[in-house]
DNA sequence: GTCTATAAAAAGATAGAC
DNA sequence: GTCTATCTTTTTATAGAC
C-alpha cells in the first residue's frame, strides 16, 4: 500500500469519528479540518463531492469492515457461541466499549437521512444476516435465527443509546458481554 | 388553561417534532420558523435564549409526560403484565408505532451533548426507574428489576434506531409487542 | 497536494414598526 | 404578539498561487 494510500485511510477513520459524534449536520467543514489537520481547499481537492462524498467514502470502508466480520464469524472455529464473542470483542473495540456512538444511528438524523438511508438499510440487513448465518450454522431455525439478528442489532444500538445518555458505558458492556448467550437462548 | 397557552403547548409539540427528527444542529431557525408558522422574531419573543430555550422547554414538557407515565403505570389496576402494557401503549403512541425518533437519542449528538447530557441522564433514569418499579412491585429482586428496567429501556432506542435505519416500524412493533413478557421473564 | 484569499449562501440573532 | 428588515457569524464552496 501506497503512503497517500494509508494517509487517506487515516482521514477516513478521522471522517467516521467525526460523523458519528456530532452527525451529518454537525460535523461542519471547520471541524473536519481542524481534525484532519488539512485546510478546506484540500479536503475538496480529496472529496469534491463535499460532506456528501466524505459520508459515501466512510460508508464503503464500513461495508468492507462488515464482510470482513461476517467472513470471520463463519471462519472461526468452535460453536456458535465462540463464534458470537468473537463478534462481540470486534463490537466492542469499534464501538470503543460504548463510549462512541454508531454511525449508522447518527445517519438516521436529518438530512442525511434521505441520503443515505439506503446504504445504511443495507448494511444493517448485513449485520443481521451476519448474526443469523451463525445461528443457522448451529442449527437454529431461520425464522428465529433471523429475529435473533435483529435482536442483536437492536441490544447493540439501544446500549449505545443508553450508555450515551448516561454517560456511563456499563450498560454498553453489560449487553455485550451477554450477548451470545442471549442470541443463543432457545425460543 | 387559556388559549395562548395551549397554543404554546401546540408549538412546544411541533418543537418535540423537528428536534427528534433533525436533531439540534439539523433542526435550523428556518425550518422552525417554516413549522411553527411564526416569524424567527417571534420565536426570539417566546423563547429569548433561542434554540437552547427551545429544547430546554420541550425537555420540560417531556419530563412532565414520563411523572405522568410513572404514576399511571403504578397506579393501573392488574399486575405487572398489565401495567408494562399499558405503557407500551402509551410508547407506541409517542414514537409513533416507531416511524418517529428519540429525541433523547437525538440530543446526544453533535454540539447538544454537552449542553443537554445532564437532563438526558436524568430522564432516562427516571424511566428505568419506572420499570423497575413495576417489576419490585411484582416481587421481582430489586438488582434484577433494575437491570430489568436498563433492558426495557435498551430494546425501546435501539428498536427505534432499527426501524429508522431499515426504513421499516416492524422492529419495532415486535419489540413493543414483546416487551412485557421480555421484562417479566425469570432470570 | 496544500495553501491563502475570497465569494456565496445559510444560520443565528436583533431592532424597531405595527 | 407578530412582522419586515437588517446585521453578524458561520458554513459551504471555489479560484488561483506555490
Amino acid at each position: 500500500m501506497s503512503k497517500s494510500a494509508t494517509s487517506k485511510q487515516n482521514h477516513v477513520l478521522e471522517l467516521l469519528d467525526l460523523f458519528r459524534q456530532f452527525g451529518y449536520d454537525g460535523a461542519t467543514l471547520s471541524k473536519i479540518s481542524q481534525s484532519t489537520g488539512l485546510g478546506k481547499a484540500s479536503l475538496y481537492h480529496h472529496f469534491p463531492g463535499g460532506k456528501d462524498e466524505m459520508v459515501e467514502t466512510v460508508l464503503t470502508t464500513l461495508e468492507q469492515g462488515l464482510q470482513q466480520l461476517t467472513l470471520e464469524a463463519l471462519q472461526t472455529e468452535g460453536d456458535a457461541l465462540t463464534r458470537l464473542q468473537k463478534m462481540c470483542d470486534r463490537l466492542n473495540k469499534a464501538y470503543d466499549s460504548g463510549q462512541k456512538p454508531c454511525l449508522l444511528a447518527a445517519l438516521m438524523l436529518g438530512s442525511a437521512k434521505d441520503m443515505f438511508q439506503g446504504r445504511v438499510s443495507k448494511l444493517l440487513q448485513v449485520w443481521i444476516e451476519a448474526i443469523a448465518a451463525v445461528l443457522i450454522d448451529a442449527g437454529m431455525d431461520e425464522t428465529l435465527a433471523r429475529q435473533r439478528g435483529e435482536d442483536g442489532v437492536i441490544l447493540v444500538q439501544g446500549a449505545l443509546i443508553l450508555a450515551q445518555g448516561l454517560d456511563d458505558p456499563a450498560p454498553f458492556r453489560r449487553i455485550i458481554q451477554q450477548l451470545p448467550e442471549t442470541l443463543c437462548r432457545p425460543a
